[in-house]
DNA sequence: TAAAACAGACCGACTAGTCGGTACATAACA
DNA sequence: TGTTATGTACCGACTAGTCGGTCTGTTTTA
């Protein structure tokens, strides 16, 4: 069984800690002595403390972008492209839960050229979820009646928040969430001709709420 | 024209900075030579930096809270309460917008006692909505497909999120905003039946949309 | 005149970052 | 093949500086 390199353990290590106790509330010394490691190990891999919070970051936002991309890539349509857009960012949730909230709770402490990067991505990301209702609008599915910038901050915030309150011991899997998330926004989103297109049926909730 | 006390120079002087540089980017010096003050005259206030947190996630959380109790009692059909409630919540942003960000972004290190009576008046608030939304599925103008509780953390979190971005300078006010809202969660939210009723009507955007 | 409010010098614990050094690999050499 | 050079990952004692909090006084208030 081999060690997995220190930069790594050392990122592992951290975001547990982060997660639970702050940015601020961990200190090197504490992330160096957990992963089993050395203030000089750190430093030889990390620039500094502010340089670990960006890879955190950066990990995650770079694979939702991605996911996002994808998404908008592998389909044709405004409602399917929203909806495998909120999927997979809803997935993550499973898979990036500590980056999450260290994203969310610790990114005005990124300084600089770190946190400029940092806001490129996520205007990315907004700006690809804008598009996409800007096109179901176009093409009549979406409702022209509410702004698409504030249709996308409220997905966005809906789908965001969920790392305040998501446990994955749960009574619903991050899935059954994912479809929840999807009914409620096509209902805000569509049109009431549109809603009963056969092609978005199998997007919305039918019949019992889902349990595990 | 005359100060105000002490106290209250303080916890203003100390929103500013923590909104701009957050609770661990502000020094008690700092708070102490803005706000025209003492380390003494701190301390005499306050027992601690912690304390002072405290006190500006209360009076936000408390003011919340008590509007939201109140859109409760002035109203009595479901819709016009959760509406009443969304919209009270929304406008709160201008008044408490550096509170709100300090809450969401420094609740974390709240610690022990001060802690737990925060999340307790959180939980109320929750508890509140949660409830609205049961009363609804119970005469019929809620759908039951969706559980209460996601669609009010659903709620909950598109309107929480506003602290990211709204601009009081922005082309939006924040009384349009909470609108846009009402309009997007009643439509995912009510029956079809219930949509057409009359007395939601009201309550929904028609036309084009708002512009300030 | 007693108590409450405030001022500001001072303290000590803590912490991000440094720096000289070690361990070990691979490569160059003889 | 044995030996020496070189680059890289890592170590940990140390430091310079920071920051929340205290303490002793002074002013204001009732």
């Amino acid at each position: 069984m081999k060690k997995p390199p220190l930069k790594e353990r050392i990122i592992e290590t951290a975001l547990v800690l982060f997660e639970k106790n702050g940015y601020h509330g961990v200190t090197v010394d504490q992330i160096v002595s957990e992963s089993g490691s050395s203030k000089g190990g750190f430093y030889h891999n990390f620039k500094s403390k502010d340089e670990l919070l960006y890879y955190i970051h950066d990990v995650f936002i770079s694979y939702v972008l991605e996911k996002a991309r994808e998404a908008y890539d592998n389909f044709d349509t405004p409602v399917s492209r929203l909806c495998a857009m909120i999927q997979s960012f809803t997935k993550v949730f499973d898979l990036y839960k500590p980056h999450i909230t260290v994203f969310y709770q610790e990114s005005m402490y990124l300084t600089g050229e770190f946190n400029q990067r940092i806001n490129e991505k996520r205007d990315d990301y907004r700006k690809l979820i804008i598009q996409v209702i800007h096109e179901g609008q176009a093409n009549g599915e979406f409702r022209t009646e509410v702004p698409a910038e504030i249709s996308a901050m409220a997905i966005i915030g809906m789908v965001n928040w969920t790392y305040k309150w998501f446990n994955k011991d749960g009574p619903l899997t991050i899935e059954s969430i994912a479809l929840i998330f999807n009914d409620l926004l096509l209902h805000s989103l569509l049109t009431e001709k549109a809603i009963n297109q056969e092609a978005v049926q199998g997007f919305l909730i039918k019949g019992q709420p889902l349990e595990k």
